[in-house]
DNA sequence: GTCACGAAAGTGACTAGATCACTTGATGAC
DNA sequence: GTCATCAAGTGATCTAGTCACTTTCGTGAC
């Protein structure tokens, strides 16, 4: 049960672990690939794979015969991986509140019949439990996204809603009432038809607003499980 | 010239490059490592290399046993590495314009004494040229999303400024109206200091409307260089 | 004393050829 | 028809190196 992950996961895991526990900033220079390896009690491929890894979104760097360093993306990590507490929900759907109005707004300006389209499409997706497919539904606030026609929107939330997605479940699981969820989208939606940003932008919050009020209800008068 | 960069990144840029001339999609299969290293002509730890750079996006995934697949960040990165054209960047200011004045709304409401300080040395940093100093002087606009007190905020906006960071130091070679720029920027702190929520919204949202119009005056006017 | 040069040590980059572990689909017994 | 079995294909990792680059530090010229 320790780690159905491979070594090279659980490896990259703990250089970071050991970036972490040796208070090691931005510029600070690792060990070498081959201490690291030694200490791991693995081989110098098996290293370099893991700090690949952690390369690509910039938690250490490479320099040709200087060293391994870490980057800027580490503390970009720390913030990203903070212990998923409440604290991180609540800041999510903070986060959401803030953005989101103003995306749904411009969605009703922008808007064509094939946006439309895609919305109803992730309305109705959103009821019918998934099936055994690969594609995960098109989550309708992202639908609501890409409705602005500017893909980097989309983009952005996707990427929002992809983090902490452990605990999106989590508020599924509390804020479980499917009619009342699928309601307020349809009334979104109708806004967005009509073209109405005010009230799309308005809709959008109080929607998110009543997501952000179970959950501290839940939080504080439910006991554990 | 060919290529600085080491033979794993050219690796994963060509393995990108072959996934989408074989029109593959999220869940399609690559071929085996072995079969890239000797396409490559490489050794399949160095393909394994750059494959686990591309997993850590999410570009492609591991399947032990089965074979390597596109992921879902492989669409993900078409979108961030478009060719970086003038619609991306005015794609990037709609974004901008679309998402921070909330956050500067939000900022002038939640903002701390100590908030202040940081913004008021983001705004003196921006005046001085950059120092041989590591740090790249923290963005004004980051400063203000962090002021909202919400670190995911922060977060999202910075990894929006910094995609596409090419192209802003291409806006700022033509907005250089250095003086113009940090007279707007104190402007809005000074609505963040008192909490005037919409002041600083609109503030925000004109000062950015400024950029968007030289960019699109420049890109209709000027020729290159 | 100062500064250019250059060898040596340390480090990342990559090679070469294996073995082990897991998945999958075909085969064959029942 | 169903289910266990097995073999081929694939990823995961290892072993044991060589090559290329950077940094450092000592040497010697000035």
């Amino acid at each position: 049960m320790t780690a159905q992950t491979s070594l090279t996961s659980r490896l990259a895991d703990e250089i970071v672990d050991l970036i972490v526990d040796g208070g090691l900033r931005p510029g600070d220079a690792l060990e070498s690939s081959r201490a690291l390896a030694q200490r791991f009690e693995v081989t110098t491929p098996t290293v370099r794979e893991a700090l690949r890894r952690l390369e690509a979104t910039d938690v250490v760097q490479f320099r040709h015969g200087s060293g391994t360093y870490v980057g800027a993306g580490f503390e970009r990590r720390m913030v990203v991986n903070q212990h998923a507490g409440r604290d991180s929900i609540e800041e999510l759907i903070a986060t959401r509140l803030l953005l989101e109005p103003s995306i749904a707004a411009e969605a009703a300006r922008c808007r064509t019949d094939v946006d439309l389209e895609v919305l109803e499409g992730a309305l109705t997706n959103a009821l019918t439990p998934q099936r055994g497919d690969e594609r995960p539904a098109l989550h309708f606030h992202v639908a609501v996204a890409a409705a602005t026609g500017n893909r980097l929107v989309a983009e952005t939330l996707e990427a929002l809603l992809h983090l902490r997605s452990r605990e999106q479940v989590q508020i599924r699981h509390r804020y479980d009432d499917r009619e009342r969820d699928h309601a307020e989208h349809e009334q979104i939606l109708e806004a967005i038809r009509v073209g109405d940003a005010d009230r799309a932008s308005e809709l959008t919050s109080s929607h998110l607003q009543s997501i952000r009020d179970v959950l501290v209800d839940g939080s504080a008068g439910k006991g554990a499980k």
